[in-house]
DNA sequence: ACCGGGTGAATGGTCAGACCATTTATCGTA
DNA sequence: TACGATAAATGGTCTGACCATTCACCCGGT
C-alpha cells in the first residue's frame, strides 16, 4: 500500500496539502469518520510546518471536509458532505445583495414543481404514511391560528424535503435543502401568516399530496407551484409594507 | 469614527477575526477592492499573533471575501462576492456523494428548460449577438466531425451558460455552472461523438435559439428539454457498451 | 468492590521571532 | 533616456515554545 500522503511541493504549499486530504477524502481513501493523524505526525507526513499545515487544516475545515475536536483523543476526523456549505456560500451572496429573495423565489417555484412530479411517479408506501402524518401535524399548526407560524412553516419545510427525497435524487434533496435554509430567515424575520392564509396553504399542500396519491403528476405539478408562488406573493406583499418604494 | 477592529477575543481567536472583517465586508465598512493593512499591522490592530491572523485569512480566502496577491504592493483585497463558492461547493457535495450521472442527467434536463423559458423572455439584443456568435462556432465544429468533439461539446456548454446568463438569475447561473463542470467529466471520459450526432445536436441548438428569437418560450423550453434528454440518451447508450449488464 | 476526584498525557490553539521568495519602486549608471 | 542593479514591502514558511482542553488512568476513601 502506498503511503497516504507524499511531501508537499508547490508555491503555496498549504494548497498542494489541502489538495491532497481532499482527494484522498473525494476519491475515498479517508472516509467518513476517519481520524487525521495529530498535527505533530502530519506535518512529519508532509515534511511541513506545523503553521502551514493549519493553514490547510483551516481551508478544509470551512470545506466542511474535516471538523476538529479540542484535548485528547481530539483531531481532525473527515466530515460527510452537507449541503450546509452550499447554504452558506448562498447565505453569503444573499446578504452581499448581489442574490435577492426574488431570485430564489424563482428558482423554487420551478423546482419544487419538479420535484413534486417526480416524486408522484415514485411514490412509496412509507412515503405516504409519512406524508400523511405531516400532514397532520400541519393541519394542527394551522387550526392554532398565527401564533403558529413557525411550527407550520417547518411543518411546511419537513413535507417539502419528503417530496425531495421521495425522488430518490441526492441533487434535488441538496438543492431543497439549501433553499429552505436560506428561504426560513426571510420567513422568520417578516412573516407572520394570518388564519386564512394558514388555511390556504395547508389546503394546498392538501391537494398536492391527494393528486400525488392519485399518480396525477401533471396535477400535482401545478399545485406545487402555485402554492410556492402564494407564498412568495405573501412575502413580496410584506416586503412592499416594509420598504414600499421597492413595490 | 469608531476603530475599523477591535482586539480579538474567544474560544477560537482566529474565528472572532474572520467575524469581524467579514462583518467589516459585508456592512460595507470594507468595499470590494479595498487594501487590507499588511499582516504585520494587522496582528498588532487585533492584538493577536501572525499565524492566527494568517489562519484566518486563509478562511476568509476559501470563502472567496478577499484574494492575497504576493510581494511588494501585494495583501489582502477585498473581492466582489460571486456564485463560484456556490458552485465549487454544490460541485464538492455531489463529487462526495457518489451522484451518479442519471441523477445529474435528470436534473438537468428540467432545468435547462427552465432557463431557456425564462431567457427568452428576457432576450437583450446583446445577448442575441452572442448565442449567433457561438451558433456559428458550433457550426464549425460540427462539420469537422468526431474529432472536434470536445471542442463542440465546449461551445455546447458556453451556449447554456449564455442562457443561464440570459436569466439574469445567479442561481441559474451557479446551478448550470456546476452541472456542466460536473457532467463534463463524464463526457471527456466517454464520449465521442458521431457525425449525425453532432449535426443532430447542433440543429437542436440551432431551432432552440430560433424559437428563443420568436418570443416562443414554450417552444425553446421543449426543444431545448429534447436537446439536453438526447445528450443524456448518447451517454446511457456508451455507458451500456462500457457495461452492458447496468441497462 | 465501587465510586470520585485528582493528575498527567495527548492534542489543538496561540504566540514570538526569524528567514525566505516574490514583487515593485527607486536610484544610479551607461 | 533607458536599463539594470538594489532595496524595501509584503506574503509564505519554519522553529520551538507555551497555553487550554479533554480524556484515560490511577489512587484513595468508603
Amino acid at each position: 500500500m502506498p503511503p497516504l500522503f507524499r511531501a508537499a511541493r508547490q508555491n503555496r504549499i498549504f494548497q498542494d496539502v489541502v489538495d491532497q486530504i481532499q482527494e484522498a477524502i473525494i476519491d475515498g481513501r479517508l472516509k467518513v469518520g476517519d481520524r487525521l493523524p495529530a498535527e505533530r505526525e502530519l506535518k512529519a507526513m508532509l515534511q511541513t510546518s506545523r503553521s502551514t499545515l493549519r493553514e490547510a487544516l483551516r481551508v478544509l475545515e470551512q470545506k466542511g471536509l474535516i471538523e476538529i475536536k479540542l484535548g485528547m483523543g481530539g483531531g481532525a476526523v473527515v466530515k460527510a458532505v452537507t449541503p450546509d456549505l452550499v447554504a452558506e456560500s448562498l447565505d453569503l451572496l444573499i446578504r452581499s445583495q448581489n442574490v435577492s429573495l426574488h431570485h430564489i423565489a424563482e428558482f423554487r417555484e420551478r423546482v419544487e414543481g419538479d420535484v413534486v412530479e417526480i416524486a408522484t411517479q415514485r411514490m412509496t408506501p412509507s412515503g405516504r404514511i409519512q406524508l400523511q402524518t405531516l400532514l397532520d401535524e400541519a393541519r394542527q399548526h394551522a387550526n392554532r391560528g398565527p401564533e403558529a407560524t413557525s411550527a407550520f412553516l417547518t411543518t411546511d419545510k419537513n413535507i417539502h424535503l419528503c417530496f425531495a427525497k421521495l425522488t430518490g435524487n441526492p441533487i434535488y434533496i441538496s438543492v431543497l435543502k439549501t433553499i429552505h435554509e436560506n428561504i426560513r430567515r426571510y420567513y422568520d424575520a417578516y412573516l407572520v401568516m394570518e388564519a386564512r392564509e394558514m388555511a390556504e396553504n395547508f389546503k394546498d399542500l392538501e391537494d398536492v399530496v391527494a393528486a400525488m396519491g392519485k399518480g396525477d403528476a401533471q396535477r400535482a405539478r401545478a399545485i406545487a407551484r402555485a402554492h410556492v408562488s402564494r407564498f412568495n406573493g405573501y412575502m413580496k406583499a410584506r416586503e412592499r409594507q416594509e420598504n414600499p418604494a421597492a413595490g
